[in-house]
RNA sequence: GCAUCCAUAGCUCAGCUGGAUAGAGCAACGGUUUUCUAAACCGUAGGUCAUAGGUUCGAAUCCUAUUGGGUGUACCA
């Protein structure tokens, strides 16, 4: 596209003696309905040429016609002058770069980012929110390795605190001495359940002690139980062997049950950190804080910020007694994590509940002076709501990770044995495919929507396997591996000569701009706008192969071997594009 | 109250830094298989881009206000 910006540069001082900037060239993709591949707005221009719209669009497009080997043709309708490009540009641009075993490759840039995702607590089973989490977290990791940065993904887990104590204990009042295997339950599962007893049980408790007379908020703050878990983490904090013993044995049975999830969505970390570790540190950023006069202490001891300057609040970083708060931590976590990783960016998928959390954490930061403070990012998303309102785990209404992938396979299994292709398949592939199909489908539906947007998941209504979905491409690609098997293929680039169908340079052009989407989506940290531009390619594909007649039975070598070219081209850009999503691609199905 | 995000077809969503008559999928209706996979393709129908102003040659896109919804505004994490 080089060539004809510079050239409309040229254009424009010889036609009008003036020199612009390139940002007066706006070209984009002719629409369907006009003759033509390129188009040029010329709105901005005509401030240079100082005449009319129209007149301007004809001397641009008689002075490219002319001097532009590649321009064939030109049509204006209004404003907008529409190119005609000639085909061998298409046919070199294609044999030239789309077919270089490198297209869509970035080289190393240099730069190093953590991005740090999933981040569970250890008192429940992963739910459909952390799903999208995860899908989102790791897609974007590979989003920025695909662009050449070196890329840490790491896992700070939530291992510690009242909400764990409340799970411990009511997994030795009531327990039995449970193990996920006596229970035949995973072992977040098993942990979940006893979270969830606790809830009942307090709940009963400060029922019982309303009906005494207490208020609501005393009856919250007196039950046994919630008292006994606060000692119960006091006991945790000061070491207690008991406690200790029991808070690692009902975490290693969370993690495992973790793992599982974790390897059934794709998911991989480099580094764990956790909170256990993690939760006294800050306290001497809250002193390099207060050398700095960046924060103040009050007459009881607690230290604070003043953000009003920026518009947002006071914000306390340090009890009265000494004690962490959230925000405590998060400073000096994230000092740890630089010092460990030293990277230029750092980004945080958390959802948009912590949008102020984030919003003060990084001015803190930067407040203090730590030049690394402005690669901090908050990827924040949308909550995932479910029709009857907002999942909570205490009170069961979530959609369960495991379950859902579960039913995603089944689902897959329908589908597919419904329609009868793959009977003859080995029995481990049909299950192989099976699961690479629901998680496709389940993976694409999470992530195809844009991260801030909030997401309705209605249980009741299944996820689609049709048109915008995750095995719509899948199959495309499936449908391109058995052509060229059939047809015996081996890349071989071909003459420029022949003529191209619109459709076929419709597909050039598309597949020609995916290392600029690429490139785009990782800006923007937006795998929805990868998984939107693969959609566009399966479709303008199998527009193309429904348009053409059987190309194994081809006679023309030169013609056959361009569709074929193309076809192994784009069944190239969906592998890596899904890969990147995190999704694989059957080879058939 | 304040802050912040969202609002596009019946439903789920695209629409990049403002560009032509706002696009897909699902659902509905009709069609395509003696030819490379019909999880596909083609067509019909479906819109006051929440509302009202403003900026501009040009606004779904930018600005302001209003309405509706989400989230936050804890010495919880």
């Amino acid at each position: 596209m080089n060539f004809l910006i510079n050239a409309v540069l040229k254009g424009i001082k010889q036609l009008y003696n003036e020199d612009v900037t390139e940002s007066v060239i706006n070209i984009q993709d002719t629409r369907k309905e006009f003759e033509g591949q390129l188009t040029i707005v010329v709105f901005p221009i005509i401030k240079y040429s100082k005449k009319s719209p129209e007149a301007t669009a004809s001397d641009l497009g008689e002075y490219l016609v002319e001097h532009v080997e590649e321009v064939v043709s030109f049509n204006v309708v209004k404003g907008f002058l529409n190119l005609s490009i000639a085909n061998h540009y298409w046919s070199d641009l294609f044999n030239n770069e789309l077919l270089d075993p490198t297209f869509g490759t970035f080289k190393p840039n240099g730069k190093r980012v953590m991005v740090e995702y999933s981040s569970p607590n250890t008192n429940k089973p992963l739910h459909l929110g952390h799903v999208r989490n995860n899908l989102l977290g790791y897609a974007v990791a590979e989003l920025l390795k695909a662009n050449g940065y070196e890329v840490y993904k790491v896992n700070l887990v939530n291992d510690r605190g009242i909400h764990i104590c409340k799970s411990m204990l009511a997994w030795q009042k009531w327990g039995n001495n449970e193990t996920p295997e006596s229970a035949c339950l995973k072992g977040d599962h098993l942990v979940g359940k006893y979270y969830v007893i606790f809830d009942k049980e307090y709940k009963k408790e400060i029922e019982s002690l309303k009906q005494e007379g207490q208020t609501e908020e005393a009856a919250k703050k007196n039950a046994p139980l919630i008292k006994e878990a606060q000692k119960m983490l006091v006991d945790w904090e000061s070491g207690n062997k008991e406690v200790i013993s029991l808070w690692e044995k009902m975490n290693s049975w969370v993690y495992a049950g973790f793992d599982v999830t974790y390897k059934n969505l794709g998911v991989d970390f480099d580094k764990y950190y956790y909170e256990s570790n993690t939760y006294l540190l800050g306290k001497g950023t809250v002193e390099e804080g207060l050398e700095k006069g960046v924060f103040f202490k009050k007459e009881d001891g607690s230290v604070w910020i003043d953000l009003t300057e920026d518009g947002l609040d006071q914000k306390l970083v340090l009890r009265a007694d000494g004690t962490s708060v959230y925000i405590t931590q998060d400073l000096g976590t994230a000092q740890m994590k630089y010092d460990d990783f030293n990277m230029d960016q750092s980004l945080y998928v958390v959802g948009n509940e912590q949008d102020y959390h984030f919003k003060v954490l990084f001015l803190i930061l930067e407040k203090l002076g730590k030049t690394w403070a402005n690669g901090l990012r908050h990827l924040s998303y949308g909550m995932v709501d479910l029709p009857s309102g907002k999942m909570k785990s205490r009170e069961g209404t979530v959609v369960d990770a495991d379950d859902l992938i579960a039913e995603m396979v089944v689902t897959a299994r329908q589908k597919t044995e419904a329609l009868g292709k793959v009977n003859n398949f080995p029995e481990e592939e049909k299950e192989n495919l099976y699961y690479q199909i629901g998680l496709g489908a389940l993976k694409y539906f999470l992530l195809k929507v844009e991260p801030k947007k909030r997401l309705l998941f209605d249980p009741s209504e299944s996820i689609d396997f049709q048109g915008n979905t995750g095995p719509f491409i899948q199959y495309t690609h499936a449908r391109i591996k058995s052509l060229l098997s059939k047809a015996n293929y081996t890349k071989q680039p071909t003459v420029n000569t022949m003529d191209l169908l619109i459709t076929e340079t419709d597909l050039i052009i598309l597949l020609s701009k995916y290392p600029i989407e690429i490139e785009a989506a990782a800006k923007a940290y937006s795998p929805a706008m990868l998984s939107n531009y693969l959609y566009e390619v399966a479709k303008l594909f199998n527009k193309f192969y429904h348009e053409v007649p059987p190309i194994v039975k081809e006679e023309d070598n030169q013609q056959k071997q361009f569709r074929l070219n193309l076809s192994s081209v784009t069944a190239h850009v969906l592998k890596a594009g899904m890969s990147i999503l995190g999704i694989t691609v059957p080879e058939r199905m």
